[in-house]
DNA sequence: AAAATTAGTTACCAATGATAACTGTTATCA
DNA sequence: TGATAACAGTTATCATTGGTAACTAATTTT
C-alpha cells in the first residue's frame, strides 16, 4: 500500500527516458550483472518467464540488450549494448536526483536500519511462502 | 523493487478469500473511516477516480460494501456491509498471521524506525512531484 | 443567473503479470 | 546408449490494475 505513490512518481521519472518500470528494471540488473539468462532476471523479480521474454524483447528492439551466446544452446544471455549503457547512466541521474528528493531530511541512520529491514522482510518472504527458493521438493 | 514478492504473496493470501488487492484496500480504508466518498479512496490509494468507480462497484456487486446518501447528491458515501465488516475480520486473520511470518526475526526498535522512514518518504513523495496535494495553482 | 468546480461515470487503452501448452536442449539413469 | 526427465525459452491468451478523455449531474462562486 505504500508503493502506490512511489510507483507513481518513478514511472513519471522513468517517462522521461521514455522507459517503463518493468525495463528499467532488468536495465538496472544487467548493469549490475552483465550478461544474465533470462531465468536468472526472472528469479531476481520474482517474476514468470514469459513476462521477462517479453520485456527483453522490448529492449532488445529498442536497442539496448543483446544476446552473446554460450555453451549451453538452451539459454539466451543478455547483456547491455552500448546504447543501454548510456541509457542507464542518463537514467541513474534522473533517479538519483528522485532519490535525493524523497530521502529528505531522513537521517543516514535512519535509512541504514530500514533498508536491512526491507531486506530482512525480503528474505523472510521468499525462503517461506513461495516454493520457489531452496525447497527442492522433488 | 522490493515490493515485487511482498505483492505477489499478499495475492495469494487475498486469494483465500476469492479478494484482490485493490479490492482488499478499500475494505481496509473503509473500515477504519467508515463511510467514505469515492474520492477519499481515489487520494488515499493515490489513483484516478474511474479505478476506483470499477473496484468499488465490484465489491457492491460482492455485497461487501452499500452506499449512503448524505447532503451532497454528489457524492456517493459508500459503507462496509455486515458481510463487508464479517470479511474484514477473517482476512485480518490471515493477513495478521502472513505479517507475523515476515516480520520474523526483525526487532520491535528497528521496525518502528522503518515504517517511521517510509512514513517519511511517502509524505516526501507526495508533496512534491505530484501537483496534487496542497498545491492550489490556479 | 451564469460560470466554474466537484463527484462520479463510461468508454476506451496500456502496462504488467499469470497459466497452459509448446519446442529445443541438456542431464540423468537404468 | 537410449529413453526419460528436467530446463530455458516462447507463443498465445487472459486478468488485474492503472490511466485519459469526454461526459452528466450537483453544488459553489462570482
Amino acid at each position: 500500500m505504500l508503493y502506490r505513490p512511489f510507483e507513481k512518481r518513478l514511472n513519471t521519472e522513468l517517462g522521461k527516458h521514455e522507459l517503463h518500470r518493468a525495463q528499467w528494471t532488468i536495465i538496472y540488473y544487467l548493469e549490475n550483472f552483465n550478461p544474465a539468462t533470462l531465468v536468472e532476471l526472472s528469479n531476481y523479480q520474482g517474476v514468470e518467464k514469459p513476462t521477462i521474454t517479453r520485456t527483453v524483447g522490448q529492449l532488445e528492439e529498442l536497442g539496448y540488450v543483446e544476446h552473446v551466446r554460450g555453451k549451453d544452446k538452451r539459454e539466451k544471455r543478455m547483456q547491455l549494448t552500448e546504447a543501454g549503457k548510456q541509457l542507464y547512466q542518463d537514467v541513474r541521474e534522473t533517479v538519483d536526483a528522485y532519490e535525493v528528493e524523497i530521502l529528505r531530511g531522513i537521517s543516514e541512520e535512519d535509512l541504514k536500519t530500514a533498508i536491512r529491514v526491507m531486506d530482512d522482510i525480503r528474505k523472510n518472504i521468499t525462503q517461506s511462502g513461495d516454493g520457489e527458493v531452496g525447497t527442492s521438493e522433488t
